[in-house]
DNA sequence: CTTGCCCACTCGTCTATACGAGTATGCCTC
DNA sequence: GAGGCATACTCGTATAGACGAGTGGGCAAG
C-alpha cells in the first residue's frame, strides 16, 4: 500500500527540538518553495507521508495544517491536499474612480474584467433602505437611514468581492441609484447628474482573517485573509455622500496607490 | 477536577450535522462576540471544555485551532487560551511622505508614534551592498547592484513592521544615505539634497499569511496576516530612486489613502 | 520572613485506532 | 457501448491514552 512518495522529502532530524509536525511542514514548505512540488501539484497522500516519515496519521495532519493556514496547500476531501495556485490578480489602480472612466456604459469592474481577459459577473444584488450601524452613519455625517447596495463580484465565476454601498436616504430615495441597476456609469455617474460632483474619496485598507460568513460569501480556501477598503466619497462640498464598505479575498487583489511627494 | 465553566456556554446540538468541533468553535466564537469573553479573558481550560461538552480533548483542541486560525483567541503554554485584544493600531496617512513632514529632525515613525503616546524603537539596522532580486531591479530601472538598508519598527516593545529600503547604488554609495543614521528627515531628505527632488509615490499593498521567517521577526501570533507594501519614490526627471519593501504585522495597521476623483 | 521546592494546573506533542464521507476507477451487467 | 455498482483510494471526524513542558501558588525548610 502507498508507494514510496519519491525522493523530494528527506528525513526527520531525531536530535533536532523542533516538534516532529513542524519539521514535516518545513520539509514540505521548503519543497514547495524550490519548486520540487508545483502549483496545483498533488502533495503524497496522508497515508504516503505517514509511511515516510514513520510518525502517525495526526502528527502528518498537523503538519499539514500548518501549511494549510499559511495558505500554501488545500487539501480537497476524497482528491487529496494540493498545492494552493496562485490565482490570477486583479489590479485595484488608484485612478479607478477618474471621471474619465465613468463615460462608458459598462460598470469598471465589467471592463476591466473584460479587458483582462475574465469572464465577469455581479450577483446577490440587494437594494434597501436601512438604519445604518453607528460607524457609517458617522461617516456619512450622522445619517439617520441610509440605502444599502449589496452585491457580490466573481470573476470566471469564483467570487473575489462583496462590497455593500451607502448612501444617506434623503439624497439616493426616489432616484436611479435605488434602483437595481443604477445605469451607465454607476452610482458615482447619477451622483454628479443629481449636482453632487464629486471631489475625493478617502479609503481605509485594513487585512484580516474572514468570518465564516465571510468564508462562505467568497469560498476562501483556509489560509487566506480578506482585504477590508472602507471608502468615504467626498462631493465638492465637503459632504459625505457614499460610503462604501469592500471585503475581496487577499490572493486575488492587489491595490495599487499614488501619491504626490508633497 | 475542574469546576463547571460557567452558563455561558450551551450545549452541542446532536442532530446536527455540523460536526461536533465547529459547534464547539460556534458556540465560544459567539461568546467573544457578544461579549460573554471579555477581549484578554481567559477562556475555560480545554480540560473543563472537555467536561461540559463531554468529548475528548482533540475534539476540543480542533475547535480552539479555528477560533485561532482564525485570530479570535491566542494560546499560552502553561497559562491558557485567551480572547486576543486588538492591539492599537497604527494608522499610516497617504501624506505621510509629504514634503512638510520632513523638516523635523526625527523619523516620521518616531514623531508620529510619540505624538500617539507610544515609545517607538528600531532595530536590527542593516545597511549593505548587494545584487537586487529581478523584481526589485526591474522597479529600480534595471539596476545591478543596489544599497539595502533593513530595519525592524516597534511600538512599546512590540515589533509591528519590517522594511527593507533599495537604492541604486551608484546614487547612494558613498553618501549619508549609506550610513546607518541617515540623518534628519531621512533619506528622502537626503535624496533631495542629493538633486533628486521626488515628485511621486507607487505604492501596491497585499495581503496574504506571513512566512515563518515573518512570524518570528515580528512575533506573529496564529490567525494574524501580513499586510505587504512595495513602495516605488520617482524623482522629477521620472527616474525610480528607492523601492522599499515592507511587511507589516496587519493587526496593528490601518492604512489610509486620499484619492482625487478625476 | 525569605527561600526554594513541589505540585497542580495549563497547553504541546504524539501514538493508535476507528469509522464516515467524498472521489475516481474499473469491471460487470445489461 | 452505456449504465451502474463495487471497491480502493482520498481526507474528515472522533475517541482514548500517554508523556512533556511552561506557569504559578502554596507549603515547608531554613
Amino acid at each position: 500500500m502507498a508507494a514510496l512518495p519519491s525522493g523530494i522529502l528527506g528525513a526527520l532530524d531525531p536530535t533536532s527540538d523542533r516538534a516532529v509536525f513542524r519539521q514535516i511542514a518545513d520539509q514540505i514548505r521548503e519543497a514547495i518553495d524550490k519548486g520540487r512540488f508545483k502549483e496545483g501539484a498533488k502533495l503524497p497522500s496522508e497515508s504516503e507521508l505517514v509511511e515516510h516519515f514513520g510518525v502517525s496519521r495526526m502528527t502528518v495532519r498537523n503538519a499539514l495544517s500548518i501549511l494549510q493556514s499559511e495558505g500554501l496547500v488545500s487539501s480537497e476531501h476524497g482528491k487529496g491536499v494540493f498545492v494552493r495556485p496562485r490565482p490570477p490578480v486583479r489590479r485595484l489602480a488608484s485612478d479607478r474612480f477618474a471621471r474619465r472612466h465613468r463615460d462608458q456604459g459598462k460598470s469598471a469592474f465589467t471592463v476591466e474584467a473584460e479587458a483582462a481577459g475574465s469572464k465577469p459577473e455581479v450577483d446577490s444584488l440587494e437594494v434597501r433602505e436601512e438604519k445604518p450601524t453607528p460607524d457609517i452613519s458617522a461617516r456619512l455625517g450622522s445619517a439617520r437611514k441610509v440605502l444599502a447596495r449589496r452585491r457580490r463580484y466573481l470573476l470566471d465565476g469564483r467570487p473575489v468581492e462583496f462590497a455593500v454601498s451607502y448612501l444617506p436616504l434623503d439624497l439616493a430615495r426616489g432616484t436611479q441609484i435605488a434602483e437595481p441597476n443604477p445605469g451607465p456609469g454607476g452610482i458615482y455617474a447619477r451622483l454628479e447628474e443629481l449636482g453632487h460632483r464629486l471631489d475625493h474619496f478617502d479609503e481605509e485598507v485594513r487585512a484580516r482573517m474572514p468570518s465564516p460568513a465571510e468564508v462562505k460569501m467568497l469560498r476562501l480556501s483556509s489560509g487566506v485573509p480578506v482585504i477590508s477598503l472602507i471608502r468615504t466619497a467626498y462631493d465638492t462640498e465637503g459632504r459625505a455622500v457614499e460610503v462604501c464598505d469592500t471585503v475581496m479575498a487577499a490572493d486575488a487583489y492587489v491595490l495599487a496607490y499614488q501619491l504626490p511627494a508633497n
